[in-house]
DNA sequence: CTGTTAGCGCTTTCAC
DNA sequence: GTGAAAGCGCTAACAG
């Protein structure tokens, strides 16, 4: 019942089982060059006492500490939690666990993060900028002694190593397919266009109406319902009313989904709705919604991996200096359901 | 351009700054009982070397290494993820780091992560039990040497800290609103039974029922979109189809929907539909999904300010056996929707 | 107010 | 195959 309020060190093992602490230090580091009947001994003691070795102090003699930061704006965003989820299984399969932080996008609060994870000595850091310009980020996260990647979104003018999607030609994608469908006054919907991903989308957005000498519409007064459905109302009730929406993230599309339904607009007749990243209801609702799909998973993992190879090579290689920076951009996928216009087969 | 290899050391700036280490240690901890010219010089050599406490060093004084360790099934689990975001929220304002593991309810895994959790001394530990019963769990948390609150589903026959919702009650009021709506052929729809919060739902459900001298329809079956529609058509097929679904839990709730919708019944008309667990778009999909909804945020919130309050009240405390165990019960809300009957005014 | 000193628990030469 | 001893970076007496 009663907790023991002390752990039991490696001396006392030793102390135990009657040997030196090089031997028990041996022990737990594989047992390798140890008597078969010391070792068995030995780890009997470690058994009895219930004995586990220290990781600060493992640390202090210069090793690793086996943890990796993880900085990220939202748990709670399915995103993000989906990236987490990737990356911490990479570390654990590397035997080192996650130190997660989140930024709510306030670079504040990522500075106060980094510098608490840098206190602690992760081993590397893992980060989605919450501003991609920013100086004094990229001044610390170039000086800091450990390997860094970010995802989703890059550290602009830095060597820094980054896993993101390709925004721009998602977004462009995304917007010749509601062309294609024949649609003219397309409205882009968005919001916070501050963030790199966002502005990337948009900049897709207005690539392809351009080309197709098509007006850009653009409200990036979207934040929530009400305002979505203040921006679709005032857009709807104007002079010449949009004929499809681009929605640049997942919140936007829903909202205005959501709005379309409330207000009775029958969705693609008079309008139609494509979005940019996926959700779990997206084709569940109806009608089911037409999106640009992100690998979301292998975003976190490789970003993890790449991380962990750093790692691994920087203990090892001659040369550490040439490893040319990483900066992995994956592909989209558009995925025709039937707000856009498509009329997929029941799947 | 180039990475410090070394981060500067609490005696490199003692010597920098021309003074002793213990000056310096003084300084970086709150700058009390220091001849404020020194303090100053000495405050301009850490910020010129850049130089940052190693949090290993200090842990090896004996001290707390300001880190707690999350142990949760899932983090892709929106209602895990935002118990992750809420403890982490409170472990920050507590100058806290979170260590994230996940089990994926596999008692093995579950057990491994604490391993780890407990090698670097996490100063307390956050944790889901995979099972709620397991022996070996509850010995290993009652034997270590730092505080522990299980989050969601107990550890039954302990005095370990729980911040749990009453499943059982939340379930009785999902299936008593159904009755009565006039429904008499309610089916149990659930999946996993081994885990502690379905088998109270099932427990509430079954209450319900026997008070109202109704017949117990349960099928345990469901783990994916398939195997709901299996169950589903089963049961529709069968001699006696039932006119209520009792969901109970959120994955469920969704699979059961989607088949009822692919096979264009008509909810509630021909078949009434109630879950246990809110979901983001349970209002949105027509019709709107009336649930159980539990208080998730709170949930994470509540169970880290008590594992903070028993770190805060460790170190002071004269009377640290005098502590209650504390084992919070929280209530659930039946939200109101169209998908069991009831016409909710347009929100 | 400030410096000296002794470890915290572990790894790691370097002898035996 | 095994042990003694020297620190890793920091804090906390204990003297000045």
């Amino acid at each position: 019942m009663k907790k023991k309020t002390l752990h039991p060190t490696l001396s006392h093992v030793a102390r135990e089982a009657g040997v030196g602490t090089t031997t028990v230090s041996r022990v737990i580091n594989g047992g390798h060059r140890v008597n078969p009947e010391t070792l068995a001994r030995v780890r009997r003691v470690i058994e009895r006492l219930g004995y586990m070795p220290n990781q600060a102090a493992r640390t202090l003699k210069g090793h690793r500490t086996k943890t990796i930061g993880l900085v990220i704006p939202s748990i709670a965003d399915p995103f993000f939690s989906s990236c987490a989820e990737a990356a911490q299984a990479i570390a654990r399969a590397n035997d080192s666990l996650v130190m997660l932080t989140v930024t709510s996008n306030d670079p504040r609060t990522e500075m106060e993060n980094l510098d608490l994870l840098i206190r602690h000595r992760t081993d590397g850091l893992l980060i989605v900028p919450a501003n991609s310009q920013s100086q004094i980020l990229r001044d610390l996260l170039e000086r800091v002694a450990v390997p860094v990647v970010a995802i989703d979104r890059p550290v602009s003018d830095s060597s820094i190593a980054s896993v993101v999607c390709d925004n721009f030609k998602g977004a462009i994608t995304g917007t010749q397919h509601l062309i294609d469908h024949g649609y003219k006054r397309i409205v882009c919907l968005t919001g916070e266009s501050t963030l790199y991903t966002i502005r990337e989308r948009m900049r897709g957005y207005r690539k392809a109406m351009e080309q197709a000498k098509l007006n850009c519409i653009i409200d990036s007064s979207v934040k929530d319902y009400k305002s979505a459905e203040y921006a679709i109302k005032s857009l709807l009730d104007g002079p010449s009313p949009p004929d499809a929406i681009f929605a640049t993230k997942n919140s936007t599309t829903i909202h205005a989904f959501e709005v379309l339904q409330r207000l009775n607009i029958p969705v693609p007749q008079s309008i139609a709705l494509l979005g940019f990243d996926d959700f779990e209801l997206a084709s569940t609702v109806r009608p089911p919604i037409s999106v640009i799909q992100q690998p979301v998973e292998e975003i976190g993992r490789r970003a993890a991996e790449i991380l962990f190879d750093q790692l691994l090579d920087e203990r090892g290689a001659a040369s550490p200096a040439s490893r040319h920076p990483v900066q992995v951009k994956l592909q989209t996928r558009l995925i025709q359901r039937a707000s856009c216009g498509c009329t997929p087969p029941t799947p």
